[in-house]
DNA sequence: CAATGTGAATTCTTTCACAGCC
DNA sequence: GGCTGTGAAAGAATTCACATTG
């Protein structure tokens, strides 16, 4: 579930506050979705709440940790050490619940063998022994678009499971790997049109799973 | 529709490629969608095809930017200095199509002041300015989480329509604005679900308009 | 013949509404 | 009384299949 993320956020912010319990329909509120939703997308990780009560929210928050399989180890690779992988390499959200941004890679050479927040840059021909040697399963392509093809198969020959790709136009997955296309680009272009109607709303994106 | 940036980007590769016509098949394929899926999105912008031949790349292109209302100027002022609105406001999907960033805000003294990539960067205060300045009806927020909520009810305190949030976190939408969110975070997030069932399959992100 | 555009069918998602439990 | 979990309804999105057109 592609809400399962937003969810668990807002459980640690609560968790933080040292709130014990919560409703479905206050987490839904603040998660800007209808408490029904909100109740059979947690209803899919088995039975977590208790009527009259609401959600534990440490209890909860586990598993839904447990769905996302995070709590283990996640190494990721980040290829392409531009202004967006400097980005992406020290966010929280690519650092936190076990995900960390084990190796940068570019060709660039004034970028290879640069340290990035404690993260160090190498040529992307180390890719493949990068990945092995950091037990790699995902990975996240910020590089140009003409070089995101290349990137994803060679990810793809080092055994990653799935690629998160940044870069604009659509990459196809090669066999045995899940690759999801994100582009910040549309992401504006979408606004466009919601700008020049004017219609008021709020999105969350996030594409189906399928 | 939140594929049409995706037919656009491809319709521009083929028209450099001087490609005069193409199939829903093709361009379908080329996109990662299904056929029908395609021609059903693109009736919606009206006859836009021949049957028997296909679509004509050039116009198709005219007839998805008159859809998304890009062809017109539409100024961006990016909230947020770091990384982040670095690499947005030198990419090229925020700065093509009549997208153009015009202006960076932060709240840094070392960032307030200097110039990126001809972009200058004022301070936040200066942020309702800016936007009558630059007659800006779309904004970005690429700050840190704490942030996103104050600087979206400046951005549409200033009047802006549509902003597109990068912080993590969900922020309502002010009455009259258009708030879509984006956690690049949770996107990654996401795959380690798929990393560890192992499933292989192509996503590609975008939310649902509503 | 080849390929569009679209009713109809299908599938997926969201929401309602309420039985059951605390 | 309040709230969860879920069957059933409603609503969207996708896909099929074909009449229609160049």
């Amino acid at each position: 579930m592609a809400r399962l993320p937003q969810y668990r956020r807002l459980l640690e912010v609560l968790d933080a506050r040292k709130v014990v319990t919560v409703s479905s329909v206050e987490l839904a509120e603040a998660a800007g979705v209808n408490a029904a939703t909100l109740r059979r997308d947690l209803s899919c990780l088995g039975t977590c709440g208790t009527p009259g009560t609401g959600y534990d929210v440490p209890r909860l928050r586990e598993m839904v940790d447990r769905a996302l399989a995070l709590g283990r180890d996640w190494p990721v690779v980040i290829a392409g050490a531009g202004y967006l992988g400097h980005a992406l390499a020290r966010s929280r959200g690519f650092n936190s619940g076990g995900l960390r941004v084990a190796a940068l890679v570019d060709i660039d050479p004034l970028q290879v063998g640069t340290v990035v927040d404690g993260i160090p840059v190498s040529h992307l021909d180390d890719l493949d022994d990068l990945v092995h040697r950091h037990r790699t399963t995902l990975g996240v392509v910020a590089t140009p678009a003409n070089a995101a093809g290349d990137v994803v198969r060679r990810f793809a020959a080092a055994g990653v499971r799935a690629v998160l790709n940044f870069a604009p136009g659509f990459v196809a997955a090669p066999s045995g790997v899940t690759v999801r296309n994100v582009d910040l680009g549309a992401e504006l272009q979408v606004l466009t049109f919601y700008a020049a109607r004017s219609a008021p709303s709020v999105e969350v994106a996030g594409g189906p799973p399928g």
